[in-house]
DNA sequence: ACACGACCATACTGATAAGTATGGTAACGG
DNA sequence: CCGTTACCATACTTATCAGTATGGTCGTGT
């Protein structure tokens, strides 16, 4: 391949290519050639742009992040009613969170990086109190809107993404768990503890198919 | 070290070892000397008993299992009364699984593992198969008796395992959430979930003490 | 006494992959 | 036109570790 002298946007190829690599096969069984290879590189180019591999986790990791926050944003838009607002987001962490397969994958590889990794750990934990003190905000929003019925926020905000971490892990063993056909019944499960039980939630652009049961397992 | 000529136990103790030292540092961050080493041998004697690490992985699994069970019965001996039965194994598994950080690091790595090595998913898969079923089985048992309101035990049992995993998970990032005094707040939101909830729980040899307040995060 | 099998230790092999050394090429300033 | 810098490719070094080869020792049956 030439070698332009100018290629600024190859540290973020570099990085969303470590994250479809990991997201697909996994962290320690990707090496540094094929995420090179991953976005048309080789390993010179990549260790001119990230020191170690390290660097590179952590870079995937940002835009982990990024695409989160972009995705959250894009459903948000011009949605005003509280209520609303909030099951969109609920259904978005669903939809992007636990049913995609490679989502699950590179966050469960990250997490048992994270034990060892101190700045990885780090940067999840700003990541995750951001994405909880989001959700508390919205749900004190319907909740003064008269929208949910909810005594502590904090509370059912913590308990609902350990419900939604938890999703994730058991999927793994249980695969019917997160099947595409759950998908409503987990986000109403999601919102349920959140105050929002079924009944009350408007839903989008859908109609009511109160026949859907939903049994873990 | 002598070589007897029968060493029944050493398989146990290589077994045992693996756990420990997988507990303590991770699965890949051990290697098949330090565990030899952890029993007091070396890799030939290793290998003697074990054809690969793989194998080695799937007894140390093992040894988890049964270590649930034996502590699960143990808990549960001589006790009849059905609400006191699930309050017991509840406050068991937050004690032993969620507030030990050598179990949470073992779980982690296991589940990791587990993205790759089917043999390895497939046992957990059963594990938690079981546990869920003996759950359900505690949960009908008390809303028989009266002492719990309950609609779907399988239902309510999915969704307590699942903010119990969620709950190990979190806790990697907010070390605070599965601190020692967090203990009986933690078995109390599970109850609750399972629809035990702290008014009508009957607590085991302890006094209620109310002004114990707790926040996620 | 001796052979044999269970058990264990030491030394070695081979594969994998992170990281490095080095040289090449394209654009751009002077 | 030339040097410099940014960017990229290839070849190499090195460390780690799972797994193997081999030989030694202890107990036991005969």
């Amino acid at each position: 391949m030439m070698a332009p002298a100018y290629a600024p946007e190859m540290p973020a190829r570099l990085a969303e290519a470590a994250f479809r690599l990991f997201s697909d096969r996994g962290i320690r069984d990707v090496n540094m050639e094929a995420i090179a290879a991953g976005a048309g590189v080789t390993k010179g180019s990549l260790y001119w742009h990230y020191r170690s591999k390290d660097e590179l986790i952590r870079a995937a990791c940002s835009h982990y992040y990024r695409e989160w926050h972009r995705r959250t944003r894009a459903a948000l838009a011009g949605e005003a009613d509280a209520l609303r607002r909030l099951d969109k987001v609920v259904r978005l962490s669903v939809r992007d969170c636990l049913l995609d397969e490679g989502n699950r994958v590179f966050t469960l590889e990250v997490f048992a990086l994270s034990l060892k990794d101190s700045a990885v750990r780090e940067g999840w934990r700003q990541f995750f109190d951001a994405v909880r003190e989001f959700y508390v905000g919205l749900v004190e929003d319907a909740r003064a809107a008269g929208r949910i019925r909810c005594d502590d926020p904090g509370r059912a905000v913590g308990l609902m993404l350990s419900a939604m971490e938890g999703f994730k892990l058991r999927a793994l063993f249980e695969p019917g768990l997160c099947a595409p056909e759950s998908e409503r019944a987990i986000g109403d499960e999601l919102l349920g503890i959140l105050g929002a039980d079924s009944g009350t939630v408007t839903i989008p652009q859908g109609m009511e198919n109160t026949e859907e049961i939903w049994r873990l397992g």
